[in-house]
DNA sequence: TCGATACGCAACAGTACCGTTTCGAAATGG
DNA sequence: CCATTTCGAAACGGTACTGTTGCGTATCGA
C-alpha cells in the first residue's frame, strides 16, 4: 500500500530539466543544421550551445552517438495525407514533400549525414531509417501498388525500381541542382516526365 | 647565351623527390578510400602511411584542400567508349560504368565526400565536378540528343531532367541499394524501365 | 669541394576535445 | 531542517593534431 505510483515515483532529490533537456537536443540539432559533421560535432560544443554543463550531457547519454539518435528521433515530419485519387497526384504530393524538406537546413543536414556517414555509424542510420526513411518509402510502395491494382499504372512495371527511379531523381536535384532552391514545379514536372512510361 | 631551358632550369641543390610525391598522393588517396572523411583527415596520417616526414607535404601544398584537390585530379578515370549504334545501348554503358566504378572503394568514398562535404570544401569541390563529373555529364548530354535528333527519342523530353532521372536511379542503388555490390545488370534495367517513356 | 636544397625524424608550443571530478547553489521529498 | 539529486561552471589529466623548427644526412649544380 505505501507504494502509490511505481512508473511514475520520483526518485527524491532535484529532478532532472525538462528545459536542459530540450535546450541540449535542440543545440544538436541546430550544430547539425549548421553543416557539422558527427565526427567534429563535439558534447563540449553542445554543452557551450546549450548553456549547460556538460555534466548534465553526460547524465542522460553515455555517448554522442546515443545523443544524436534522440535528436534525430525528434524530428520525424509528419507524412503528407494522400488524396488517393489518382497515382500522378499522390506522386506529386509525395515527392514535392520531399522537396520542401529539403529545403529546410536542418532537414538538409541530416540528408548529409544520412547519405555520408552512414558506413561509420551504422546503428544510428538504421534508426534514422527506420523513423524517417522507411515510412516515406512505405507511402510511395502503397501509391505504386494502388495505380497497378487500378489499372493506371502498367502490371509489369518493378514497383522498387519505379521508387528508385523517382526518389533518385529528386535527391539528384536536391544534391546537384541549382543552390538557391529547387523550383517550384520539380515534383510535377519529374512524375509527368515518368509517368508516360509507367502508364498502362 | 647561358639561359639555355628557363622552364626547366633546375633550382640547383637536390632536386624534390618524385616518389615522396607519388607516396603522399597515394597515402591520401588511401585513407579517404578507407573512409577517412576530409575533416579527421590529418597530415601526420598521411605523412606516416607514406612513410615521409611532415615536411615533406608542408613543402609541397600549404594546407589539407590543395594536397586532396591535387590527389582527387590523379583519379581521372577514362570514359567509356560509347559504340554510337543505340540510345539504348550507350546510356546502359554509361550506367553501367557508374554502376563499376561506384564497386570500387575509393571512387566510393570520393563519392560520399562529393555527397556530403560539398558545402564545407566548395573550391574542392568546384574542382572535383570540373574533373570527375562534367564529362560524363557532357558524354549522357550528348547520347540524348543525338537519340533526340535520330528520332530515337520523343523530341519534347528535357534533356536535363532526363539525365537527372538516370544518374539519380543509379545515385539511389548505390546509396540504398544492396549492400554487397549491385547487381550486374543493373544499368539494363533501369534503361529499359525507363526507355519506354522516352522512346518516340 | 662547396653551397644549396630536400630528405626523414624528432621535438616544440598551441589548440581542441575527451570523459571525469569537484565545487557551491538550487530544488525537491520526508 | 535534512538528505538527496541536479544544476552550471571550472578544472583535471589524457589524447590527437596543428604548423614550425632544428638536426644530421643525401643529392644535386657549379
Amino acid at each position: 500500500m505505501t507504494i502509490q505510483e511505481p512508473a511514475t515515483a520520483r526518485p527524491a532529490g532535484r529532478p532532472r530539466s525538462e528545459k536542459a533537456e530540450k535546450a541540449i537536443i535542440d543545440a544538436t540539432l541546430d550544430l547539425i543544421g549548421e553543416g557539422t559533421g558527427l565526427v567534429e560535432l563535439s558534447i563540449e560544443a553542445i554543452a557551450s550551445r546549450a548553456g549547460v554543463g556538460k555534466t548534465t550531457i553526460y547524465r542522460r547519454w553515455s555517448n554522442k552517438e546515443d545523443l544524436v539518435a534522440d535528436a534525430l528521433a525528434t524530428l520525424q515530419a509528419p507524412l503528407p495525407r494522400l488524396a488517393g485519387v489518382s497515382v500522378r497526384d499522390d506522386l506529386i504530393v509525395l515527392l514535392d514533400s520531399m522537396r520542401s524538406e529539403a529545403g529546410q537546413v536542418r532537414t538538409r543536414c541530416v540528408m548529409n549525414i544520412a547519405f555520408s556517414e552512414s558506413d561509420r555509424y551504422p546503428r544510428l542510420m538504421e534508426r534514422f531509417v527506420d523513423i524517417a526513411v522507411e515510412p516515406r518509402r512505405q507511402a510511395m510502395r502503397e501509391v505504386i501498388r494502388r495505380g497497378i491494382a487500378s489499372g493506371e499504372l502498367r502490371p509489369d512495371i518493378e514497383v522498387e525500381m519505379s521508387m528508385a527511379i523517382l526518389s533518385g531523381a529528386m535527391i539528384w536535384h536536391h544534391k546537384w541542382g541549382p543552390a538557391d532552391g529547387l523550383p517550384a514545379d520539380l515534383a510535377e514536372r519529374i512524375v509527368d516526365h515518368l509517368l508516360p512510361g509507367l502508364a498502362a
